[in-house]
DNA sequence: GTCTATACTTAGATAGAC
DNA sequence: GTCTATCTAAGTATAGAC
C-alpha cells in the first residue's frame, strides 16, 4: 500500500496500531488488541489488512514519509551545511517527539528482526522501506559533505557520521517517554538542546 | 542471579540465548531454539533457568555489568572532563562492537516491553537491572558535570545530554552488525570516529 | 463491510523416565 | 542432570453468517 491509496479506515487501524506497537511490541500485540482500541473486531482488520505484518510495514512506510516530508525541506535553503544540519536535525526530533508511536514502529523496522518471519512479497515490501530510509539518510549525507565543501564542517566520514546523527536523534525515543518529568518540558527547547550536542560534534573549529 | 554465582552452563546459555535474541528478537525466539544451538534440549534449558524471561534478565544484567566494569575505569584518571568523557565514550564502543549480542540484549531491556509480561518477582528483578543502568548513566552525568566545573565542557542540561550521548552510542549496534563493509574497518577506529562526533558536541568553544 | 465461530499452529512450561 | 512426551494457552487467519 502506497500511503496515498490509503482510506480512513486504514488509517485509523495504523494509528492505532503504532500505540500498541511501541506500548508491547510487535509481537506482543494482538489483532485483537488493536481491533478492542478502535473498538471493532478482528474482522473488521482483516477486511482492511491481509495480516498483522501488512499493517507493520504499512506502518513503517508512513510514518517514513512523514518524517521525509517534513526534514526535506530544510536539506536546502540558505546558510552553511552545518546551520541546515542543525535544523534537519531539529525538525527530525520536533516530529519525533510529536508522532512517538511512527518513529518507534521505524526503529523496530530498521532492527530487521521481523524480516525472518516474512513471506517473499512482504519482504519485498521490506527492501522497498529500506530504500526510503536510505534515501533519507542520503539526504543527512548530502548536507554534511556540502559543510564539507563549504568549511562549517569538519573533514570526517559522511557516511559513519550520518549514521550516528541519526542514530542519535532516534534515540530519544526510548527515554523521552519513559520519562514524564523531561516531557513536560517544552518540545522546542528539548529539541533544541539535543541538536545542539549532535550537531555539536560536526563543527570545523580551525 | 548474581552473575557471580552463574554456572558454566548458565553462562553458555546466555551467550547463545544472546545471539539468538538479537537475530530474531526475544519474542520469536524459542526456547528449543537456543537449546539446538547449544546441541541440547529443552530440559537442559529448564533445569539452569525458571523460564525465557529468566533468560533474558540474566543476559541484560551480565551485559550491563560487564560493560560497567570495562568503562568505570576510565571516568577517573588524568585529563579534562572532557577528555575522560571522550575515552569513556570510546571503551563503550569498543566493548559494544565485541559484545554485539549482549548490548542488543540491553537496548531490548531499555525498551521495557517485556515489562508487560513479566510476573512481580520478575518486575522487580528489571527495576534492580534499572537502577544498575542509572548508575551507569550517573557515571556519564558526573564527568560532564566536571567537564563543567574545569571548563573544557560547556554549559548544557547533563542529564539530557548524558543521554543523548548513550543512545547515541547505543544506536550503533543497530547498524553496525548490518554493514560488513563498515565491520572491516578496525574496531578501534571506527569507534574514534563515533567518539568524536558525539563528544565534540559537548566542547566548550568559548 | 463487519461480526462470530472455529480451525490450526506454535511454543512455554511441566512431569516423569532414565 | 538431561531427555522425551505432553499439556495448555494464545493468537493468526479464514469461512461463512448477516
Amino acid at each position: 500500500m502506497t500511503q496515498r491509496n490509503a482510506s480512513e479506515n486504514q488509517v485509523k487501524i495504523m494509528d492505532v496500531a503504532a500505540e500498541e506497537f511501541m506500548r508491547a511490541g510487535f509481537d506482543a500485540t494482538s489483532i485483537d488488541d488493536i481491533a478492542r482500541n478502535i473498538g471493532q473486531t478482528k474482522g473488521f482488520i482483516y477486511y482492511h489488512f491481509r495480516s498483522k505484518v501488512e499493517i507493520f510495514l504499512a506502518v513503517y512506510e508512513r510514518g517514513m514519509e512523514m518524517v521525509r516530508d517534513d526534514v526535506a525541506p530544510w536539506a536546502g535553503g540558505t546558510g552553511t551545511g552545518l546551520e541546515r544540519l542543525r535544523r534537519m536535525a531539529k525538525a527530525h526530533l520536533v516530529h519525533l517527539m510529536e508522532n512517538l508511536a511512527y518513529h518507534d514502529v521505524i526503529h523496530q523496522g530498521i532492527e530487521q528482526r521481523l524480516r525472518l518471519r516474512m513471506t517473499e512479497s512482504q519482504r519485498a515490501t521490506l527492501i522497498g522501506l529500506n530504500a526510503l530510509r536510505d534515501e533519507y539518510e542520503a539526504l543527512f549525507r548530502g548536507v554534511i559533505r556540502e559543510g564539507m565543501a563549504d568549511g562549517s564542517v569538519r573533514e570526517l566520514p559522511a557516511a559513519v557520521a550520518a549514521r550516528t546523527l541519526l542514530g542519535g536523534l532516534n534515540a530519544v525515543d526510548i527515554w523521552y517517554r519513559n520519562d514524564s518529568g523531561q516531557a513536560t518540558k517544552p518540545v522546542d527547547d528539548l529539541a533544541s538542546v539535543v541538536a545542539d550536542v549532535l550537531v555539536g560534534g560536526f563543527q570545523d573549529k580551525g
